[in-house]
DNA sequence: CAACATTTACGTACGGTGTACGTAGAATCG
DNA sequence: CGATTCTACGTACACCGTACGTAAATGTTG
């Protein structure tokens, strides 16, 4: 007879098997009822660990950010900043469901020290209080919006070949051909690589003759 | 006895009380029952002139960017570029849930000719495809997320300023000492505007030099 | 005008959502 | 051991998107 002792439900678990579930079905999938049945127990203990939804969803968000780079400071900017936007990419590629999440999610302790990171290199790099406050955002603005576009386009219809496809098919190239062009260009490979890449060294660029 | 002639029930109107219903209660708050009783008809009707919600979605969206600007490019790139996309920050601006669909949308027409105009003012301004490519992306995502993270600020808590207030208390200046100034900063009018005029300018001295 | 075809509005119903609330049992403490 | 506190669980409610059937109004043809 299962006495079912106490059993494993805590808040950590259950953000962890919330994340498990939304890196396989996005935000949209994910409900209280799954995350309770993927841990075997009903919906409504979950609250016991959880203030609500939202809680649970900041509380993944925030997870995400453990081990946030904390690089150390040497005489050039660039690098650490490249070091800590690069991590970044790469953690939202792994989970674009917290690109939704990031504008409307109140920041928790990791993502606080990830801001305080941007901000430290940026000042000890040599910028101004008004300088580090646009560098900040623009780097921010920059890196969320690129993988959630990129995700976006990727997911929505599940084969962006066909995708693709359907979107030449609709749009006629006498109408639209710098679109077309544009399109096209999106179907070589690795152009996303480049696009980040380049723009990011474009904006470090701008940042470097305002200093 | 109000027999009831065929009321105007269209595709069009259905489209603008939702995007009244919008603008009043942002994304979260609309539900086809709601656009239903403020026309003061059935859910189901709706359906007789709309795919689904996602379909009403992309219709809203698609009609706000009714007009997009289509200026007459001189031989300076620079000021179409700024009309085009001041016109698209304002259009944004005053119905902020636009730019939560922006990146899950599928393109329709008006989309497709803001594109379009975009990337033609930059061919013609004498950047190459892959020059166009960069500049289109950069701007799209700099303009949506700007405005997207102004206005997630100002909604999420209804009041700004309570909400500043508790962040402060919340993050001690020992740890976090250049997340303050960060968000004293914020608090100086009108640092916004100036945010989003100066990177704007740093975009588009930085695609420039790449022409 | 009559008869038919088509479009539209409407009601009902189903499976899903977040979560407020009450209860019962297990764990811990005096 | 008795008392207290915490947690899991079930039920219930108000909503959601929308599939489906029906009936009425409109448009078309004889």
């Amino acid at each position: 007879m299962p006495k079912r002792t106490r059993p494993a439900l805590s808040r950590d678990t259950i953000v962890d098997t919330a994340i498990g579930l939304l890196d396989a079905s996005g935000l949209a999938g994910l409900s209280m009822r799954k995350v309770a049945d993927a841990m075997g127990t009903g919906a409504m203990s979950l609250y016991n660990h959880v203030k609500d939804k939202d809680d649970l969803l900041g509380g993944a968000l925030e997870s995400l950010l453990r081990g946030v780079p904390q690089p150390t400071v040497g005489e050039d900017w660039r690098d650490p900043i490249r070091h800590v936007v690069g991590w970044l990419r790469t953690t939202l590629q792994a989970h674009p469901w917290a690109c939704e999440l990031w504008p409307t999610t109140f920041p928790g302790p990791n993502r606080k020290q990830l801001m305080e990171t941007v901000l430290r290199v940026l000042r000890e790099g040599g910028f101004d209080r008004v300088m580090a406050h646009h560098g900040f955002h623009a780097l921010d603005l920059f890196v969320v919006g690129h993988v959630h576009q990129e995700a976006a386009f990727t997911i929505s219809g599940n084969d962006p070949e066909q995708t693709m496809r359907d979107f030449l098919a609709a749009t006629p190239r006498e109408t639209y051909p710098h679109m077309i062009e544009h399109v096209e260009l999106h179907a070589e490979r690795g152009l996303d690589e480049d696009d980040f890449a380049f723009l990011l060294e474009l904006l470090l660029d701008g940042l470097a003759q305002h200093r």
